[in-house]
DNA sequence: ATAATTCTTGACTAATTTACTCGGGAACAT
DNA sequence: ATGTTCCCGAGTAAATTAGTCAAGAATTAT
């Protein structure tokens, strides 16, 4: 599992085009998003270009071109977004394949898988909407924090 | 986020000292672990190192030494075993500092937030005993699969 | 005592990955 | 034509990962 800058940049500047479209209807700029989102308007190049050939933005070239969402914004989901830009997002240690322990299943194989299936029903079932006006999930927090949120 | 190959050898060592302590009580060798579940022994080492002084493992040296669980296997979550080997499972790009774009809460902060909260939940709810005896969350599975899984 | 066993620690390293930059080209509008 | 903007591939420095290795300390058995 990794989910790195990338990932993320990506993430966020789908947020950025998803409400420059509630502003005007049109193409937004690299340059533009890079400027806003504090991303390296060369680096968002490569990443609006994943993000295009998987179908999730759209482009245009010359003057007043730019990027804009394929399909609505609560259409977009967030794990699509991760997916298109990010290397590998499997926890298992055979990319799924059961050949984790010399050719057979590790003890821990079954656990990833359901980890897995966790974070991608969260990933894919909220929407770039659903992160602009602050929906969420029910997250019924119980234990001790693993993660520090600052 | 990233959980790599150090976390995962982690949990499944971890998992291997369960089970032997239910057949025989006593110390288990890094060898033996390392051998029964394809694990680089001396990598292991560095692994059980950070568990010992996470309070995970106890180790004692010397003919019969080894190493095994601080608690019973049911009070070992899989989070602390992560987040005792493992160098950041923070999803926001700020460490939680709320500083992500220029000093200031990028417009993705919350749902990494969010979605630290998911991990960190499911990560702490499941114990040792609970992946070995394969006991698992409700998990609705809903929309298209982010990650494969064979 | 001595030897064998096992953990303990720190230093080291090759390969990979990440997070970019750069330059030239193609399409488009004016 | 000219300027604008995306398109694409190559290149790279820094960081990280996934280990190895060797010397040392504690413990047990003989």
């Amino acid at each position: 599992m990794n989910l790195t800058t990338k990932g993320k940049y990506a993430v966020t500047a789908a947020l950025d085009l998803a409400m420059q479209q509630t502003i005007a209807d049109g193409f937004t700029k690299i340059s533009d998003v890079a400027k806003r989102q504090d991303i390296p308007a060369s680096y968002l190049e490569q990443i609006f270009s994943r993000l295009r050939k998987a179908g999730i933005l759209l482009a245009a070239r010359g003057p007043n071109g730019g990027f804009k969402l394929s399909k609505q914004r609560d259409e977009v989901m967030i794990g699509e977004i991760i997916s298109a830009v990010e290397r590998n997002m499997d926890a298992t240690q055979c990319s799924g394949e059961g050949i984790c322990n010399s050719g057979t299943k590790c003890i821990a194989h079954n656990f990833w898988i359901d980890f897995n299936d966790n974070v991608n029903e969260f990933l894919m079932t909220r929407s770039l909407d659903d992160v602009i006006t602050n929906r969420r999930g029910s997250v019924e927090q119980t234990g001790q924090a693993l993660i520090a949120t600052g």
